[in-house]
DNA sequence: GTTTCTATTTATAACTC
DNA sequence: TGAGTTATAAATAGAAA
């Protein structure tokens, strides 16, 4: 007699191009996630959020003991009146200027060695201030290299951020659509928990139910 | 010859004891977790964002297309729309298709100045192969080179975000800044798996109230 | 703290209703 | 849509290195 399925097959990671089958699997696997990740704060004590984009761009989230906690830990924990997100992250970022200057050391050998390599392919014109090394491969860097490389990467991206954002201010007269030092201009966050997206999901998330506890 | 292992035993969601039990399950389900996320942001073109406290209270995230963008997204509550720090590139891009010329010329004019001061200050410190350009102040950079290493940046970032994520799941971890004005919170999770909670976090959400510039 | 090696338990892809 | 089924792919507990 013929079997009813073929029973679980092989799924390369790559993405899905059926739509059915894509929106099947993606509320299958979110909810994998989050079971996953209510356990582990079970078995382990651990404080885990998790926030999730739908490809409809419809938000989902897991917190324990909240999303808002665990973020909020994440960015030290330390939020004052003016410009929350912004100096926190200001904050964060500060808390690891010790060890990326260890990672900036080594950092610096890494790129002096790709530095090398690109002067070799391109004797002229890559020496020196011009030599763009950040447009070099990274196919063979390992891993923790990568995360030093990135971790720098990150404060520099957030120097010449803070520096564009300054510029901006200074020299065009587009504040009123981003002023780190007042609060949102836009709809940025609704005061009323029954108006806003959030209780969208809400409604989704609570649609759920099942045997280990994480509703 | 006796089994090297039972095999994998049934194991009930509460929370370990087992001090060393504790820290190995830690290690391999946040693993798990991290790579069950990459798969469905993988699978189904999804964007999400984990941070992990561990009971130690190191922090790990895993992002897809980075921690930053999800949160920001988040807290925007505007799922369509970029805010923060793109948002800010996408004003900056506006003004200059407005106003290119005077815009460039004052931030030259203004820049020029703040070079010369910056070369007072940093008389005799760039020369010399170590030099690392990258911690040299921002402020003596203009806004065409600001612009170009900001766009290496995001290059950049692709790379690695893209290489280590080959590698398996990107795992940051970051030294947790402790304020000893906040109480720890991570004994008081309960250990009755039913406390765990999806939608009060959604509520709780609310009262963070910044949620543009993240940067 | 991590990783390897199994034996099992779980998760889930494809299908059906 | 959403909720089961089934056969198989994956994850992982426990022990040990």
């Amino acid at each position: 007699m013929a079997r009813q399925s073929k029973g679980r097959r092989k799924l390369d990671i790559v993405k899905i191009t059926k739509e059915s089958n894509l929106l099947v699997t993606f509320s299958k696997r979110r909810y994998g996630v989050f079971k996953k990740a209510s356990e582990l704060a079970t078995l382990c004590g651990a404080e885990i959020a998790i926030i999730v984009f739908s490809p409809s761009m419809k938000v989902f989230s897991f917190g324990h003991p909240s999303v808002e906690t665990v973020i909020d830990r994440f960015f030290s924990g330390n939020s004052t009146q003016t410009s929350g997100v912004l100096q926190l992250a200001k904050i964060h970022r500060n808390a690891r200027v010790r060890d990326l200057n260890l990672q900036l050391t080594q950092v610096t050998t890494q790129l002096d060695e790709e530095k090398k390599r690109g002067e070799e392919l391109d004797q002229g014109n890559k020496a020196g201030d011009g030599y763009r090394w950040w447009e070099s491969p990274v196919e063979e860097l390992d891993l923790p290299k990568l995360e030093h490389l990135k971790a720098s990467f990150e404060m520099l991206r957030e120097n010449v951020t803070k520096r564009v954002e300054e510029l901006l201010i200074q020299t065009t007269n587009h504040t009123q659509f981003y002023n780190p030092n007042s609060a949102p201009v836009n709809e940025a966050l609704p005061t009323d928990p029954n108006n806003d997206v959030f209780d969208e999901s809400l409604v989704y998330n609570l649609g759920f139910q099942n045997g280990n506890g994480f509703f």
